[in-house]
DNA sequence: CATGAATGAGCATTCATTCAT
DNA sequence: GATGAATGAATGCTCATTCAT
């Protein structure tokens, strides 16, 4: 038997082995964002990952189980990544940061990332596990960088003393909001006649906060 | 023959008859924006409105026609008494309508109805039925009603220029996504230190808006 | 109060009171034919006889007792009837008898009696009290009754020596048949082209058993 | 390595799945005559084939679909054989013909496809396509056949000019019955005295048809 | 490792029957 | 008597999970 045919065959097995982990989570949340977890057939979930039933539950004991890893994994994933981008600017204008903190709303807003946002508002009440990680590993730590970016600008002189928690919930809670949206209304119905711009809006509410917590001789004429 | 003993019994049973519905749809908020509507059992709605699984039946022809229901009930009622206010401040000043704002929304928090957003954003994507009649009869009527009460306070000069679709929805989202969060995260974490205070909340988030579109010389010093 | 205007109703109500059960008879017949026993709501019958549910219960004791009193009442009132028609020609020709037997169940298949042998095959195994009255009071006398007559027809050498029982059967089953196929088959699909007439097929098939029977210098030329 | 042992557990399980249809199908049979379709368990028709209930949902995706199965697979199945059966004696004397018709008769009324004919009155009316199916490929290809077989002796000079109408269903009608007889009344009671026999009633009313339809002279004496 | 046939717990829904009015 | 609101047992069907191959 030559083993020349095989040998490239174990190296596809083997990238597809490595690779299934993700493929399964993200055609998970493709699906749970897509039907609702209860509504979701595990069958499903591993049809579009390319595989057959029993394989999923190779990689995942339990759909539950399945549901935990993908909100893990993408939020993670997500929040590290922004709080490195925010360190990097540490010491810039208010501006700036705001401008960086709508990229990373951008960048979410427009990955599969946006979905896991629903999952939690759609599941936390039923899993608290996930509540807590929500709470732990993205509100947290989220709130805290933010809420540290406008100290240091009422320190600066260049915000206005303010409520840091109501505050840090009017930057945050609309953006939430929207990834939300992109997965259930927005979905299924065309926003009509003058239609509704993510892009823009992000944007435009950022600049709204920042206008509203800005002293008023920093406010752009 | 005295009447006057038949007559009671009748009137409690006449009561009951009347009472069924709103007492079944209440029923059916709770559990759903507990449990989630895939995942809750007809049978406990029935229960936790006092009657047994037929009865709900006999009431609404599905579990589905049944969250219909309770969407529409709940919302149609809620956007109706919101409309009204806000009509009845017509021409008020922009600082006074954002009062009523706050208000309006102030109340929703703090009803049953402010679930029905949790299960809207579950659901819609499932029911395009309920999609539509949000649309339709929540976000039309509702960005319509804040546009124009932007757009006028822009004409008489007390706002500056403005997207009036974006800070809309920087009106609007943050409020529902306040909603959703009590009866998602919120429902089974508490806030830990620093609590967060949803009415303390909604105040500052208006008054927030508020001084972002002001002209400069109208914002409080 | 003046007695004058409820006399009469109570004379109505008398009569209603009378009629009841033979209207509810003829509702339960009509129903449980057309959909078949366990499909048929007792609902649906009650509300054919023009009565609520309750009423339903209030003259049979469940939907099986029913059941049992449709086909008693509908089955016994023609064979009684049959039987007594025999009777009044009992030394006739078999050539008359045999037209006696074509009109009675001419009758019967024009009859709503007719559904009444549609109920008997469709429920008879699962209620046997069914099966021992239909033998007893219908295939035992009618039998009988067959029976004697083509005796008769061969003690007076009009008729061929034959087996009895099987000559009874083939004038008796597609008769039966005829009625089944009426409720059933027929009732929802039109036969096509050459279209079949059953007062015709009635007619045809007794005299072919006639001649099938007859001594060969007794055929019709 | 040895397959040996690999081998014939996979042929187990390979016969099965291929099995599983036609044991499903003949379970369903025996049930649904037994029970009728409405009162019969889905769970019961899968436990006589000794499957779990799910199992019967991965053949057929609904109790109807399984009815309508049972019949087309019972009913074409020996329709096509009578036909190729009458076809190859094409040629025949009428009295040859009427003998393997007989025999067909008897061998469906010994089979289990005798039933089908009981769920066919019995359900046809609640499925209208089981009565499409029935007159399309039953009734229609069966009494051309029979006619075609009628109108040949009548040209050949050995049967006499009748309605081929009638008489075909003359023939046919009583076998149906008998079979709806054998699962319905006769299932549960067993007949009296002077017994029943299905099977000399075949022959015999055979016989006695085409002793009516003959011409005089060829009647056996 | 991968598969998919088999399982059976779980739940929506129906409807005969009861009983307070 | 008559009504129809209420009940809950019964059953079709789904789908997460297992395991023989």
């Amino acid at each position: 038997m030559p083993t020349g045919s095989a040998e490239p065959a174990r190296a596809v097995r083997q990238r597809r082995k490595e690779a299934r982990p993700h493929e399964l989570l993200a055609a998970a949340l493709e699906v749970f964002v897509e039907k609702g977890f209860a509504t979701s057939r595990s069958e499903e979930v591993a049809a579009r990952a390319g595989v057959s039933k029993g394989t999923l539950y190779l990689y995942y004991p339990s759909k539950e189980e399945l549901l935990k890893a993908v909100i893990r994994h993408y939020l993670g994933e997500e929040v590290r990544a922004g709080a490195l981008e925010v360190a990097r600017h540490e010491d810039a204008e208010p501006a700036v940061l705001f401008g960086v903190l709508a990229d990373w709303w951008q960048r979410v807003y427009d990955s599969p990332a946006s979905g896991v946002f629903k999952l939690i508002m759609t599941e936390a009440r039923n899993f608290p596990d996930i509540s807590a990680f929500y709470l732990s590993e993205v509100i947290e730590p989220g709130s805290r960088l933010i809420g540290q970016m406008l100290e240091r600008g009422v320190q600066r002189g260049r915000l206005r003393p303010m409520n840091i928690e109501s505050v840090t919930h009017s930057v945050i809670l609309p953006m939430v909001m929207l990834c939300l949206h992109k997965h259930a209304v927005g979905a299924c119905m065309q926003l009509p006649e003058r239609s509704f711009e993510p892009a823009q809006f992000i944007r435009d509410h950022i600049a709204l906060v920042l206008r509203g917590v800005s002293v008023d001789d920093s406010l752009p004429k």
